[in-house]
DNA sequence: TACAATACTATCCATTTTGTAACTACTATT
DNA sequence: AATAGTAGTTACAAAATGGATAGTATTGTA
């Protein structure tokens, strides 16, 4: 009877912990950007480019993130203004999420392409 | 100019590894369907109660899961038939991404409550 | 003055996702 | 026959997301 309340309140934080994350990092975006800039500042159009993303989007993205500390805005004065984006110490805490999700990605595809190769 | 190469491949491949990690388990319910199942199998009502889905919904996302492997639905002979919905042993391999998003979630969680209880 | 580069923003529309409500199918019970 | 429980499905509506195109603002160059 304790293991189940137990139970029923872990996973009751579990969702919760896992929704919060979701919100923040969810979408089609967030994390494709994130794994960009783990690479080193960009400016915004090389943001666009490298991520194929309409600069609308990315301009929404990108200030959503800033909201949660997860990258920062420089202005630099050059010839014509650019705008460098980068990550902070925070968005390091995600590390582990990123990574995790890499290499499932990968295994998962290698299991397809297997599974293609020699039909089970 | 060699690590600039290898930069660029290995971002991109982790950008992909992400995307298709995103395909898979990506949206609003997947995560916590996956979360919810690792208490245990459950009813198709059990699952719709617990996570507050619409059966709509709910079909739509356990028939997708099915389709890769996430999640196995087991059809009993009881009085009103009754289906099982459980985890696959290759859902498994989730479990570090759960894990990982479960973790962050929580952490971040702590810090907003810290920064409204002493505005930085 | 005209044009180009950078970093956006505005407008509009298409697609995707999510939700609501009602309904079906099967069986068992009253 | 009427009702109830389980597991969905259907039809429709609302909302969120995404994208294309063009325009603004600033500065510099030809």
């Amino acid at each position: 009877m304790d293991s189940i309340v137990h139970n029923s309140v872990t996973c009751k934080k579990a969702r919760l912990a896992i929704r919060d994350t979701l919100d923040v990092i969810g979408g089609k975006w967030k994390m494709v950007l994130l794994t960009i800039l783990m690479d080193g500042k960009k400016r915004f159009l090389e943001l666009s480019r490298e991520a194929e993303i309409s600069p609308r989007i990315l301009s929404k993205e990108l200030q959503e993130m800033e909201l949660n500390g997860l990258v920062s805005r420089t202005v630099c004065n050059t010839k014509p203004v650019t705008v460098e984006y980068a990550l902070t110490p925070y968005s390091e805490t995600l590390k582990e999420v990123l990574e995790a999700m890499g290499r499932w990605g990968q295994q998962h595809r290698e299991r397809i392409i297997e599974e293609i190769a020699q039909p089970q």
